[in-house]
DNA sequence: AAGACGAAAGTGGTTGA
DNA sequence: TCAACAACTTTCGTCTT
């Protein structure tokens, strides 16, 4: 970001921003972005003379500090007395749940905040990398999780839970969508305890997401189908028509749209892939497929006929 | 045999009273 | 809070390549 001073976000355009002393950052309070961020130099503190040196002291002086002492308890334990399919437990596991969260209840209490933001900085650490997300995304995340934290969201919410959601608003943030069943899935969360909390994270820290478009997908799933460069922009080309021509495509799931049209444009430049390969990048059926296709064929007057 | 098509019934989420 | 509703899925039978 530039060194320059800002008074309105440059991308929703909103002059309503927010200077937060402690953590040197503006943030916009229309779209959340962060605007400018200096500052803090978040390098390591001193030079290092050898290997060892490096690991310990570039973790210093930076939030990422947090993220070391996790102690082993990497769980966390709900509140509910189930297991993980949803049944009731013995009620000798019972007790022993009991101990477990009073002691955690203490250790919470002695440092809440650095702990608890130590655990999700670790989630949100391993989370974004197996969803290959860039380093962008993952900051942003961890600076709507801090905020979260601070304005006391993550009360009788898991911090999986949040973390999954603020991993979830950065990347469509960004442009870099991930459904939420890419999310759930690799976080091993429930997909709708994941969209209940982004929803309400969103609404209490005043966030407007984004609307995801279907243009945000077509690389990633063209790439997974390994599809060729000409597919991809004729999709978009066709997308980007459909979107033009209102109602073709509002009110459909993006992921929807964007796989039809990578199909229909696989077919007519004869790249063909099959609805079900599509449609499973896609995390669609094959049924969405051929509804999305029908409906833009027929408005777009495309020829896809062989 | 595999893919494409479409009808019909079911599911989960949103909306509006 | 509940019912109506649209989008999407599941399932299944049929047609096409």
């Amino acid at each position: 970001m530039g060194g320059t001073n800002l008074d309105e976000c440059p991308e929703c355009g909103s002059r309503s921003l927010s200077h937060d002393t402690e953590r040197a950052e503006v943030v916009c309070n229309g779209c959340g972005l962060v605007v400018r961020e200096s500052l803090l130099d978040c390098g390591p503190d001193w030079r290092a003379f050898d290997s060892e040196q490096m690991n310990k002291r570039s973790h210093t002086g930076a939030p990422l500090t947090y993220t070391l002492h996790d102690l082993g308890m990497s769980t966390i334990i709900d509140w509910r007395n189930k297991d993980a399919s949803g049944r009731e437990i013995s009620s000798a596991s019972k007790a022993q749940m009991y101990r477990l969260r009073k002691w955690q209840q203490r250790i919470r209490v002695s440092n809440s905040l650095e702990r608890n933001l130590a655990r999700a900085l670790t989630e949100m650490d391993a989370l974004s990398s197996r969803l290959d997300l860039p380093k962008n995304v993952r900051e942003m995340a961890a600076k709507i999780y801090r905020r979260a934290v601070e304005k006391g969201l993550t009360r009788g919410r898991s911090i999986e839970g949040v973390s999954a959601a603020s991993i979830y608003f950065a990347c469509r943030q960004y442009g870099v969508p991930r459904t939420l069943d890419e999310i759930s899935d690799t976080a091993r969360l429930n997909r709708k305890e994941i969209g209940k909390t982004y929803r309400f994270v969103a609404r209490e820290l005043g966030l407007t997401p984004r609307p995801s478009s279907p243009l945000d997908y077509i690389e990633r799933f063209g790439s997974e189908l390994r599809l060729s460069g000409e597919v991809r922009s004729k999709a978009r080309e066709i997308v980007t028509q459909a979107i033009k021509q209102m109602g073709v495509t509002s009110g459909r799931g993006p992921t929807g749209i964007c796989a039809a049209a990578l199909y229909i444009a696989s077919v007519i430049l004869g790249e063909r892939k099959t609805q079900k390969e599509v449609a499973h990048v896609a995390g669609v059926t094959e049924v969405t497929i051929r509804n999305r296709y029908k409906e833009m064929v027929e408005k777009l007057n495309l020829d896809v006929a062989v």
